[in-house]
DNA sequence: CTGTTAGCGCATTCAC
DNA sequence: GTGAATGCGCTAACAG
């Protein structure tokens, strides 16, 4: 375990000061061109490297943002950490990605470690609905020193920043599509409905319904989790109703594979018999090889890029009157062969 | 922004010193039990929390640990991650995710950033197979302060800890699968075989060719990519040929769904025409609507637990003698539709 | 242009 | 049992 070269070396092998070997190191115009230039060959002899952490107990800064989300092995969220990671890397900041597995106690965990850790800001897409209740995260709100911003998954709390796409108009156009289709009895493959991205998703549903006269039926609304199985569950249980539906918009992307293999394994035809919709283009959403499936873009790349901007603009922000900032993407809908009835011309 | 509370803090409001209160607050039993509880009350009270950063600092120790990969957004890797995560994360460890996306120019600044912030150790599966030729790697291996651990791909060098899947295993099983149904003329899309594991899945195909007097012929090995459009463009490369394949064997799940698409799309079967086999057991092959596809499962979550491991045994061995451990796992052939020509008794 | 001094927050050695 | 002093590595204020 050799010892690091500090700038406390450097200076006594060139008889100088540790303050001056910093300056020439900082490119201190101060200093002259000389010692500047012997001090950075001699640095770079030594192998020298600056201590972050001691720059960052001075400075109060570590350059270190942490990102938790619910998990990164879906396109949607490791998507959103890459947009994340262009727009902090040429500022400096490095990225510490979390995962929650959708855990409530780890995300508290997870808030924690962040915080001990001393990042200069979180974001975050929250695993838990009543966030407000961990103690973790309201001592996190309530001295206010860390940033903190939501994507996707938030919670309208005062003075927190977020970025999110337009969840209502996502569901609603969706919905639309289905009722241009020709459906008339359109399932819902909900999540839980106390996020409020699940929410607004499944009012711009009711919102379609009502607004094309379809008068909305809460058997067909079924709380799932984005997997394939719980897909499969839900859809099982709508194909046993009296009278199954003639579509179904879920949530999710993969609930709403799951659906798909269930009523294909039960004989029914996909679009012709039930049409389907997902959220959130997942890749594989493309690459099915029979029913590629219809969706909605949620631009996770754009919607990094803006929280992390969103975070830069906070930290900046030397003076105490914040400006909370709710930045509202758009989704758009993909059609695909799974919800498509009519070929096109 | 309002300050932190410190050690200083407390001991001011409770008339101690710093010291004293550092040592309650670590339990300490030289403190009486009285200033002790007293110490923690007020602490919980002020909301004090540890400041890592200056422990770190004055132990040298930051209790992160970096993680490298390629991308994030493949299971293999996200998975492989979770299991170091859960290694770790009892031990007080955190984790920092980085991804390079593949460059090797990232993977230098990536490996210098983690270097710079002082993880306790770095654990990685390289884009760049000459590694050695990066600056920031050679220091970091000239130094032997951080412990590096390499995981699925790595680089034979010496000193160096590592823990992958017989990949020659692998490849030589899938081979000979396709073998038992018959194929004679299995192509074979590689990898960079710059790197171990592509090289090693590449000799265990030749090696179960020639085990079965079956002739080498390199026009049949084609360089691929792991993303489906290398492996649709690799596919149409072998279908153009004048005596296309009867099988291929990819050593990349996402190359093999490539090569399905582009297969079916020429009207071609699977596998009554050509039989397909992936590699890693990336759930997309399990879910696919018709032809699920044949891989080779790599059990990364074993291989993540397994790679925290032999970091946390190097990091806690003291003395110089540093032991390197070279962990082999065996995969495991999951044999499904793309590959099976004769139905299942 | 460069040196001196001090402090970021903590743990630890040496006193008493 | 507790206090005083010191150092981890760096930067910034103040001198000169």
């Amino acid at each position: 375990m050799k010892k690091k070269t500090t700038i406390y070396d450097i200076a006594e092998k060139l008889g100088l000061t540790a303050a001056t070997v910093s300056r020439a190191l900082n490119n201190n115009t101060k200093i002259s061109l000389n010692t500047r230039k012997l001090v950075l060959e001699t640095a770079l002899e030594m192998n020298y490297e600056q201590n972050k952490l001691a720059l960052a107990l001075k400075s109060g800064k570590s350059y270190n943002v942490g990102v938790i989300v619910p998990r990164i092995d879906s396109n949607f969220f490791s998507s959103v950490i890459r947009g994340i990671e262009e727009e902090l890397y040429p500022k400096g900041y490095h990225v510490i990605i979390c995962q929650t597995h959708n855990q409530e106690n780890i995300e508290n965990e997870k808030i924690n470690s962040l915080v001990n850790v001393q990042v200069d800001g979180i974001l975050m897409s929250i695993s838990n609905a009543n966030l407000e209740e961990n103690k973790g995260f309201n001592k996190l709100l309530k001295n206010k020193k860390t940033p903190l911003v939501f994507f996707d998954r938030k919670k309208d709390i005062k003075g927190i920043s977020s970025v999110t796409i337009d969840d209502f108009k996502g569901g609603y156009d969706a919905t639309k599509h289905l009722l241009d289709q020709g459906c008339n009895r359109i399932a819902h493959l909900s999540n839980d409905r106390n996020f409020e991205i699940f929410r607004n998703r499944y009012l711009g549903y009711k919102q379609a319904l009502s607004d094309n006269g379809i008068e909305f039926d809460e058997s067909l609304v079924i709380e799932t989790q984005s997997n394939v199985l719980d897909g499969r569950r839900a859809a099982r249980l709508l194909l046993d109703m009296e009278t199954p539906p003639d579509a179904i918009f879920s949530s999710s992307d993969f609930a709403a594979l799951g659906a798909i293999q269930e009523i294909k394994e039960s004989g029914i035809n996909i679009p012709e018999d039930i049409c389907v919709v997902g959220f959130s283009n997942e890749p594989f959403t493309r690459f099915m090889e029979l029913t590629t499936i219809t969706t909605v873009d949620q631009f996770p790349l754009e919607m990094g890029r803006t929280a992390a901007q969103v975070f830069l603009e906070e930290v900046s922000n030397t003076d105490e009157t914040k400006t909370t900032k709710n930045v509202v993407l758009t989704p758009q809908l993909i059609i695909r062969k799974s919800s498509l009835k009519h070929k096109e011309g």
